[in-house]
RNA sequence: GGGCGGUUAACUCAGCUGGUAGAGUGUCACCGUGACAUGGUGAAAGUCGUAGGUUCGAGUCCUAUACCGCCCACCA
């Protein structure tokens, strides 16, 4: 029992003995069950070397919130866990790796390149598991998944094969987001912006045969090296004589000529344009409209090729450098301004991207993006919060192709062959014996990877077995809800949906929880660099992993980024230890019969109803938040009721009957008090799963895991509104007298022989049934409760409260000054409340508009006031002489 | 250039469909009382960014506006 245990509670001392518990009994496995609803959540992968942060910590604490709960609401639960092989970042460390090491990846050539990546893989993949074990996650291990998996590949494969033969994957030369650290193209959602002061150069070009010149304007002089027009509007007065002509191109002298696009914005810069089609997407429009052709300035590394000249070999910003001393020296450059632009930088090295033409593979996103629009236009997809739905529909709106191809090795090889000798495309499975145009024997597979977003869109189904027709997929499939953080709705939500809707013909998710970031205390993004992140695995270590989930999930709201407070943990462990506390109380005062008993409704005295219906309370109240994904409000309501209402109250009222009472009255009350403690544990389970299945471990009568019990439910006979009001209207009388104490500064130890209280004949009622809780509760050793005030000194302390009055007789504590200026700061208050009452009532608006139970309401109030007034001034006057 | 969020007690934040402002922490006073000092009791503390409007009544709805922050966007 744990009354052996330490008084104090230390999550250490169970947790992993706990989740081992779960874990081995197989407590996380789901079961198909026809005779079940299925609930589904599959967990956002993390990158399969990673490390548990702060992110990981908030969506899986949500994660496990809601499918403890589905699982003790007898549904059958699947949250299906996983890893990402993050190919860009993990290939980034490999390759680090093996430089360290005197290597570089070329050396090792694709096949050695990989075994070192599988063997990084191996040697950190299991990590983060491990680490969200910490965190108590109740997830199907048995169904873990890995996307380079063979399942997973399988269906990378498929969908790419689909997609092509649909004519929705392209091979074609276009502008692509390059990296020239990570050496590979990179998406438009990859891609940061951000805004860089830079210049803006004004340059000379000649015209040929003339002595003119026509000056653009460019933020990247070094690109004029791929230069193959000058642009202008066709209405452009200014230049209109020049269309047609041509320009020289300074420093390398390459002729080129003038165009009319309208794509030219007359007002900015000088109103002509450089057109660089190679490096620059409207450029590349431009070039397009016009047959200009290309010409490729830079290397993969970003240095100079040979297309520019003297140039070739410079890193770009060397080149621009030099360029611009070159093009001032000869007297080309007209002006140097500053100039604010937005700067794309690599999302995961934060290079400095370079655009530019390349042959790479796309996804034609049109078709894709407008059913996954229309879903969420009828409403089959519902964010949360809301606003979301804005921004993937924006999205969806304002869709472009996504480059899907990368230059790296670490991920899924593109299934594509090409024929040597005719160049003839083939996509299949696996390589063909003979290209199937010419017969050629001469193939060989595309060398780039897939986006790892492309296999990450798949994870709805792809982990459910699909393309086979797997019975897991056909039960659990779609999923319920998705959580997740608001900065991957482009990387992964929004292509989770279209994926799913174009393979499987439906949304994969209705719901899409969207959590904020989790920053610093002083507001903070926790960043590697800035040194300021808080590890979830120290704050488990400290505090437990119960208190860590709680202050996640608590005190903010979905959407909206939360600052990590250590004193809040420490709060919450507070918390934990209070109900550790409580329920040490109530195991030492069980008795051991106990577990053969409910309660029977005959027995059960009026704080056990008024308790029982508080229960039944936050029961209703605290499902209805979690149906609305209101977490932070239902773990609130659940803490208020253990804290306020059953551990300041219920228990500080029912010791009388548990120390000095016997028989039935005794017992009802260990069994309300046990009773209660077991819904409490249920209600609190899934946002504190460890201590509350120790402390469940330890209760009689309790067969089954708390993690497999099932959620409490409201219970109409347990509504008792009665005794709501009587233990709330004794609370009350209770308070004004510690109140009254405490402002006189007398110290509970200093009892009250006797106290009278006087009052109407209904609240006597009332009150006499609760005459003990005065004794503890207000320091009373003698209650009396009466109509009148015969023999009562009026010389006493009195306190006023609604339709009753306290005497306590404490004559020789008493300080008449102080006693005076509480009375009279109570009829200030009094005097406030009844003039915004009567303000109210004889505003005719209000009395005439208003529901006429408002209005009752405030009738009472003012009745009520009136009185406590009328007694207040009486008291004072009595004093006073 | 668009879009979104925030602005409530000293601090961090709740506040659902409009009806006398809440919590945690911190502060102050008192308390080792037999579950808990990781505790108990009590107190002080807010013109709910600003200005209008709708309403009998607005932190809550509408319109402006200020400041902070975020996202999207090809103006060279």
């Amino acid at each position: 029992m744990l009354e052996n245990l330490p008084k104090t509670y230390n999550p250490k001392d169970f947790e992993d003995r706990i989740y081992k518990y779960w874990n081995d009994n197989g407590y996380f496995v789901a079961h198909i069950d026809e005779n079940k609803t299925p609930f589904t959540i599959m967990m956002p992968p993390p990158n399969v070397t990673g490390s548990l942060h702060m992110g990981h910590a908030l969506n899986n604490t949500i994660q496990d919130i809601l499918i403890r709960w589905k699982r003790m609401e007898g549904y059958s639960a699947l949250w299906l866990p996983g890893t990402d092989h993050a190919s860009i970042s993990t290939e980034a460390r490999v390759v680090n790796k093996i430089k360290s090491e005197g290597k570089t990846k070329e050396e090792l050539g694709r096949e050695g390149f990989l075994k070192e990546a599988w063997d990084w893989t191996r040697k950190y993949g299991n990590t983060i598991k491990n680490q969200l074990k910490k965190l108590g996650v109740s997830c199907d291990w048995t169904r873990d998944r890995f996307t380079l998996d063979e399942g997973l590949s399988r269906a990378v494969e498929e969908v790419f094969i689909r997609l092509y033969e649909k004519g929705l994957i392209y091979r074609g030369d276009r502008i692509i987001n390059w990296c020239p650290s990570c050496k590979t193209a990179i998406s438009d959602a990859e891609v940061e912006h951000e805004d860089t002061k830079g210049s803006i150069w004004h340059i000379k070009y000649p015209i040929k045969d003339s002595h003119e010149f026509i000056i653009i304007a460019t933020t990247r002089p070094e690109t004029m090296l791929g230069d193959l027009a000058v642009a202008v509007n066709p209405n452009d007065e200014r230049y209109k004589h020049l269309i047609g002509k041509t320009a020289i191109l300074p420093l390398i002298d390459r002729e080129i000529p003038i165009i009319a696009d309208e794509y030219v914005d007359m007002e900015f810069g000088t109103g002509a344009v450089k057109i660089t089609p190679s490096h620059d997407p409207n450029d590349f429009e431009v070039g397009e409209r016009h047959g200009l052709g290309q010409c490729i300035i830079m290397n993969e590394d970003a240095t100079i090729n040979q297309n520019g000249g003297i140039y070739e070999g410079l890193d770009r910003y060397d080149a621009r450098k030099k360029i611009v001393e070159d093009l001032k020296e000869k007297g080309y450059l007209v002006e140097v301004k500053d100039h604010d632009h937005a700067v794309g930088h690599c999302e995961r090295c934060s290079t400095v991207v370079e655009p530019l033409i390349s042959k790479q593979w796309f996804v034609k996103m049109e078709p894709l993006a407008k059913p996954a629009l229309e879903a969420y236009e009828k409403g089959q997809l519902n964010f949360i919060p809301p606003r979301f739905g804005k921004v993937y529909a924006n999205w969806l709106e304002n869709i472009k192709d996504w480059c899907i191809s990368r230059q790296l090795w670490w991920g899924h090889r593109l299934p594509v062959f090409y024929c040597k000798d005719c160049d003839e495309i083939m996509v299949t499975r696996t390589k063909p014996e003979k290209c199937s145009k010419c017969g050629s024997s001469d193939l060989y597979q595309d060398e780039d990877t897939l986006d790892t977003w492309f296999s990450s869109a798949l994870w709805p189904f792809s982990t459910l077995g699909w393309p086979e027709e797997t019975e897991d997929l056909k039960y659990f499939f779609p999923t319920d809800v998705l959580v997740t953080g608001y900065d991957i709705i482009f990387f992964w939500v929004v292509r989770m949906v279209f994926s799913s809707i174009e393979q499987m013909g439906e949304v994969p998710f209705k719901d899409v929880f969207l959590t904020g970031l989790v920053r610093d205390s002083q507001g903070r993004k926790m960043s590697k660099s800035l040194g300021n992140g808080i590890d979830p695995l120290e704050v488990i270590d400290e505090y437990g992993a119960d208190a860590l989930r709680f202050t996640l999930v608590t005190g903010n709201t979905p959407g909206n980024d939360m600052r990590f407070y250590m004193e809040r943990v420490e709060a919450n462990r507070n918390f934990a230890n209070k109900l550790w506390n409580a329920s040490r109380f109530v195991l030492m005062n069980l008795e051991e019969d106990i577990s053969k008993h409910e309660f029977s409704f005959e027995d059960l005295e009026e704080e056990d109803r008024w308790i029982l219906s508080k229960l039944n309370k936050t029961i209703k109240e605290a499902t209805e938040n979690l149906n609305k994904y209101e977490i932070g409000l239902a773990a609130g309501k659940v803490y208020d009721f253990i804290w306020d209402e059953y551990c300041d109250w219920y228990i500080e009222m029912v010791k009388s009957r548990l120390y000095k009472e016997e028989g039935a009255s005794k017992k009802t009350a260990q069994k309300v008090l046990l009773y209660v403690l077991k819904n409490i544990l249920k209600l609190l389970h899934p946002f504190m799963p460890f201590i509350t299945e120790e402390i469940w471990q330890h209760l009689p009568d309790t067969k089954e895991a708390l993690i497999l019990s099932s959620w409490p439910t409201y219970r109409e006979e347990l509504n008792f509104q009665d005794s709501e009001k009587a233990i709330e209207f004794i609370k009350s009388g209770i308070k004004g007298i510690r109140n009254a104490r405490a402002e006189m500064n007398i110290i509970p130890s200093k009892k009250s022989k006797q106290i009278f209280v006087t009052t109407d004949e209904e609240i006597k009622e009332i009150l006499n049934k609760g005459q003990r809780y005065f004794l503890n509760l207000a320091s009373a050793d003698e209650v009396e409760i009466r109509e009148d005030k015969e023999g009562i000194d009026e010389d006493n302390i009195s306190v006023v409260l609604d339709r009753c009055e306290v005497y306590l007789p404490l004559k020789d504590l008493i300080d008449y000054e102080k006693e005076i200026e509480r009375l009279e700061k109570e009829k200030e208050k009094l005097e406030g409340e009844i003039k915004r009452v009567v303000g109210k009532l004889s505003n005719e608006g209000f009395v005439k508009k208003a529901p006429e139970k408002i209005v009752q309401e405030e009738r009472e109030k003012k009745t009520k006031y009136e009185e406590m007034l009328e007694k207040v001034i009486e008291r004072l006057e009595s004093l006073k002489k």
